[in-house]
DNA sequence: ACATTAATTGTGT
DNA sequence: ACACAATTAATGT
């Protein structure tokens, strides 16, 4: 890893409100900054983890599997997230139970786990940030529970459609119904059949890899 | 520009 | 769920 001589400012920028100077400075001394492209695995289901990640460009997936090698998406994550995950594996030293995949070409700042307990007792920002990260992760797993055993898999679909055209900021998506599928824990028929149904009803547009998610409607 | 092929999407059973 | 039809994008000639 070069070292970067940009870090110290796009760091100082991107995390000013979030944690004390002194801390930020830590942060550049200790972290190493890695570059990742979409598509790319982050961290593989049972793969321990030595280094405590925080996301300072870009955005990420969280899935997990089956038996059979099925995937579902639990949540995204974006900058300023960390994984409420590794934050388990790094003070339990367990196996990940999940698979971490960039959305959007990301970058990550990598922390060398025993930096963490120093800082815990050091900085007060450190501490609401990991603090406060559980708490986010838990509520998003939570409400990911929750459209899961209660919503219909159309509810399912449009909920999907809207988080990922948010963390695209886009509203179109280039992706297949084959892909959505996966996703979702869904087989690609019935995707395309709920599919075609939102066209007819006005919420979406699509051609081919390509969804264009109309929705207007403040939330 | 056209033909061939592969991948994606649509539909009926 | 499966099979197949229809459509679209990609590639070669």
């Amino acid at each position: 890893m070069p070292f970067d001589i940009n870090c110290h400012d796009k760091l100082h920028e991107q995390f000013q409100y979030l944690f004390e100077p002194e801390l930020i400075n830590e942060l550049c001394a200790n972290g190493k900054l890695k570059k990742y492209l979409a598509e790319e695995v982050i961290v593989e289901i049972g793969q321990s983890i030595d280094y405590f990640p925080i996301l300072v460009s870009g955005s990420v997936k969280v899935l997990t599997e089956d038996k059979n090698g099925d995937e579902l998406l639990l949540y995204y994550l974006e900058v300023g997230d960390t994984c409420a995950m590794t934050l388990n594996c790094c003070t339990k030293n367990t196996k990940s139970t999940i698979r971490a995949v960039v959305e959007n070409d990301t970058e990550l700042l990598f922390i060398p786990i025993e930096k963490m307990e120093d800082w815990m007792i050091k900085y007060r920002s450190w501490r609401n940030y990991t603090f406060e990260s559980y708490s986010i992760r838990l509520n998003e797993l939570i409400s990911a529970i929750d459209t899961l055993v209660f919503s219909s898999l159309e509810e399912r679909l449009i909920n999907y459609l809207r988080d990922k055209a948010w963390v695209n900021k886009s509203n179109i998506l280039k992706i297949s119904h084959l892909e959505v599928a996966r996703e979702l824990h869904s087989s690609r028929v019935v995707i395309s059949r709920l599919m075609k149904k939102l066209e007819n009803e006005g919420l979406v547009k699509q051609s081919r890899n390509k969804i264009e998610f109309l929705e207007f409607s403040a939330k």
